[in-house]
DNA sequence: GAAACTCGATACATTATTGTATTGAGTTGC
DNA sequence: GCAACTCAATACAATAATGTATCGAGTTTC
């Protein structure tokens, strides 16, 4: 290793890579993004480009499988640290403030990824997979959560875990379009009315 | 105007590229799709496309335009046909299952939309405002059931709505990667539990 | 039924985008 | 420290996509 090291590491060139594509995805989506517009956002040329993916698909399944799991870390971790439901959500609610939604990116990006998905479904299912086992995290946290609750619930613990992503997906979805009438809090109200009165787990 | 027409009217010739459109929006995206793709999928050449539109953008919008038309104007009807809720509901379930949602369109065509609607915000505001305005429309039908029933709601009407809406785009969205726990009645199972429990609104 | 008009096809010029092959500065192993 | 290696830049060839100008068959008007 030379003293001052004065190329980047390849590491730090596919990272770069990674958040220049998700600000052009972002303003132009996925489809639209030309693989020259991304590079050159990174401030690279398309050979950087070339020289660390094979094609924009692997850089997004890449992009997404990095997310994913960053998702999925960020949720255990929470997991482990608040063990009763009060304090998870609470956790969860001071994350969302901080610029960040629970799935750490942005609301347009995260549609975009998902589109991207359910298209690629046929020629990739391994994709959809690896989204529906965050799916499953969230709707077994509900799952455990209400089973070591003394309050009965009125749910099935699937369907209310269904009910709880259709519900985050949704307001972020709205969001886009109706702020005025979707303040960041929705997803969290929601939830707060759920528990009150649907008893899908116990503070 | 001569016996037998050999040329298409210009509105075929619109309505087939819209048709064409949303066949090759619904596959690559709307920023994926080349011009060429969709005058070629209706069966003409570019010439025609330009003949009818000045952009792609333009096209979008006329689409948009007459899609939430077209949404507002079925819902209106239906309200018209069935003053109460229940029949309401009823009747917007067996549209559901004919193949086509609420919104008259397929479930990735309606995503890529409102995205673009979002993208388009800051340069071209009304869209988004269309979308508002059918928003609004589905809050106020909750908000003056409510006022005529006799149940005391728990939500206050516009909350209600904001709650319904999320669901419904909600549950389209995570259809389209997870129908295993996504089955097509979600909405309206979610709207039956809301109704259940905390009295959005009278049957 | 002839002149004016309409509209999609065609041709063309231009720019965008892609992917590969090669180069050379920078880095690592020995 | 030098040989082998790495990786982003560059250059190049080929294809894709765009937008405009023009043409001509079909339609309307009178």
């Amino acid at each position: 290793m030379s003293r001052v090291r004065t190329r980047p590491t390849r590491d730090d060139t596919r990272e770069k890579l990674f958040e220049a594509a998700a600000r052009v995805f972002e303003e132009q989506g996925i489809g639209g993004a030309s693989i020259e517009a991304i590079a050159a956002a990174a401030g690279f040329t398309r050979g950087a480009f070339y020289s660390n993916f094979k094609s924009k698909d692997e850089l997004i399944i890449a992009m997404l499988e990095d997310h994913v799991e960053q998702s999925i870390g960020r949720i255990r971790d929470l997991l482990d640290r608040h063990k009763n439901l009060a304090d998870f959500i609470d956790a969860l609610k001071s994350m969302d403030k901080s610029h960040h939604d629970p799935l750490g990116r942005s609301p347009l990006l995260h549609m975009e990824m998902i589109l991207f998905v359910a298209r690629a479904e046929k020629r990739r299912p391994e994709l959809a997979k690896r989204l529906r086992a965050r799916r499953k995290l969230v709707t077994d946290i509900i799952e455990t959560t209400a089973r070591n609750s003394g309050r009965t619930t009125i749910l099935n613990p699937t369907w209310a875990g269904a009910l709880v992503l259709a519900l985050e997906d949704g307001f972020r979805l709205h969001r886009l379009i109706d702020p005025e009438t979707t303040p960041p809090d929705s997803f969290f109200r929601a939830i707060g009315d759920l528990q009150r009165t649907m008893g899908i787990s116990s503070a």
